[in-house]
DNA sequence: ATGCCTTCTAGCAGAAGA
């Protein structure tokens, strides 16, 4: 079972990257971000000709996931639990049905936080809290689950360009990075790094001053697995090619591989 | 030191992103 993240950047200036690459890539389960557009906008016509079903969690302009599947996803539950003024469109979540059983993915957009004096900070570690709990209560499931997004987090100093440089920044502060390994400790695996230790791993590249072309990048997309998930781990793929190509999204698709059947 | 670039909405500039 393949599973990707990919935060788009506006699916309407994404639609044919995107419908390119699942027919390149073939994977079974996408999780989107940054759609900017609201359910009904969602092109959903466009997906079903490719073969994909699509749960969508909408917002007008900005935010916005999604989650993409060949199979049909039972169980969407939308947002996190712990602040009904939370109008932001940031977790999408659902099950899908395989030969060898359930597999539940979330598809997240957690939030930047800058500038970190503002208060988008403290909304960001705030929403981190929530996501610790929810993920809590899912892991207590005991089912393989994929908790896959833009979590807007540089875990450590391999996974940006000039460390120095980010050290008050609301991705990388190090109140974000203890969050980051809450979670974690909450018995995830990051699967990039069950699988590489190496530096210099990057997702993401600013389309500012030529960070691509100097190779100034992050590495903020991940994907984190369950005990049940991790187990069954077989590979993982960072399409960085993506980033060259026409009218990119300044991130790329992170794909991970589970020995998991189907159908 | 600042802006660099891209997308959105609104309406021909400003917010948001990271």
């Amino acid at each position: 079972m393949r599973i990707a993240t990919w935060n788009v950047n506006s699916i309407k200036q994404r639609l044919e990257a995107v419908t390119t690459w699942l027919g390149d890539a073939e994977p079974d389960v996408v999780c989107l971000q940054e759609i900017k557009c609201t359910d009904e906008a969602f092109p959903r016509e466009a997906f079903l000709d490719c073969g994909y079903n699509a749960l969508v969690h909408g917002q007008k302009g900005f935010n916005g996931v999604a989650i993409l599947s060949r199979r049909p996803v039972e169980d969407a539950w939308t947002g996190l639990p712990g602040d009904d003024e939370d109008t932001h469109s940031r977790y999408i979540e659902g099950v899908i049905s395989t030969a060898d059983g359930v597999v539940r993915v979330a598809s997240i957009y957690l939030p930047n936080g800058n500038p970190s004096d503002s208060p988008k900070y403290p909304y960001k570690l705030a929403w981190m809290d929530r996501l610790i709990a929810h993920a809590r209560d899912r892991l207590a499931l005991e089912e393989p689950l994929v908790l896959a997004g833009d979590y807007n987090v540089i875990a450590d100093e391999r996974d940006v360009y000039d460390p120095a440089s980010w050290t008050d920044d609301a991705l990388f502060r190090p109140e974000t990075r203890a969050q980051f390994r809450r979670l974690l400790d909450l018995g995830l695996t990051d699967a990039l790094r069950a699988c590489s230790d190496e530096a210099g791993l990057y997702t993401f590249w600013d389309y500012q001053a030529g960070a691509w072309q100097r190779n100034k990048g992050l590495h903020i997309d991940h994907l984190l697995l369950s005990p049940e998930a991790a187990d069954r781990l077989a590979a993982v793929h960072i399409d960085k090619a993506v980033r060259a190509r026409e009218k990119p999204s300044d991130h790329v698709p992170v794909v991970v591989d589970l020995a998991i059947d189907v159908e």
